[in-house]
DNA sequence: ATGCTATTTAGCTAAGTAGTGAATCAGGAG
DNA sequence: CTCCTGATTCACTACTTAGCTAAATAGCAT
């Protein structure tokens, strides 16, 4: 398994169950029981599901008596977000426009050698 | 192994030979081989890789005599972009702007108080 | 037909992942 | 101290992934 920075943080985003979770802490600080609520899962796997966001720094737990609090952490996001900006011509809808644009530019040009 | 496209993309996503595959092909066409050349790999192997990329739909795969050159495609990329958007407070740089912005007037309310 | 180059498929191994229940640790509350 | 709730660790099973070599397919060139 890839151990850099961004593979770890992609690889924590490919699960359903944890972006839900990441969702769920995008409302505010949750327990692991608030997080287990909504699926049908053990306990562990939740526990589980959590380490691997906190392994990818997405997340992390504080304690208050027998609860671990858990909050979203920002830093991997901004590593994705910087790596889609090298991919933004590809999927920005205007250069999609821009594109359409210049397209159309170069047929008007051919119409006008015509 | 998670079924939906949004995982199938992250998990595609979260292997460095597969994103430097990507990056090579952001720069335009390429076949299989230019795309194994940088890599210490058997064939197969990128052969692989790249199954896993156009399972994700983000590489597409056409013919000309033996060589199939690879192109990148959009779409996936696009809904990456559309469910980071949602965590933008998260890592967006003008966020942290605004919250050291709203920190600072609170902190002089605060001493206007006192 | 034969061969040559590009690529994929098959079959295998080693290692990683996702889930389970049982047991255990952490920390109040009676 | 004992019990109860929250959460984690352990030991295990089922499945997936990444890599390899060897063999097969695709398509041009001779």
């Amino acid at each position: 398994m890839a151990t850099d920075q961004l593979s770890v943080t992609f690889a924590a985003l490919a699960d359903p169950t944890r972006r839900a979770m990441l969702a769920r802490l995008a409302q505010g600080e949750a327990t692991v029981s608030d997080l287990a609520q909504p699926f049908d899962l053990s306990l562990p796997a939740i526990s589980k599901h959590l380490k691997v966001l906190q392994h990818a720094g997405l997340v992390s737990q504080g304690r208050r008596a027998q609860w671990r609090p858990c909050r979203i952490e920002p830093a991997p996001l901004k590593e994705v977000a910087v790596w889609m900006e090298g991919y933004r011509q590809f999927w920005d809808e205007s250069w999609d426009r821009l594109d359409a644009y210049l397209e159309a530019l170069q047929t008007e040009e051919g119409e006008q050698g015509a």
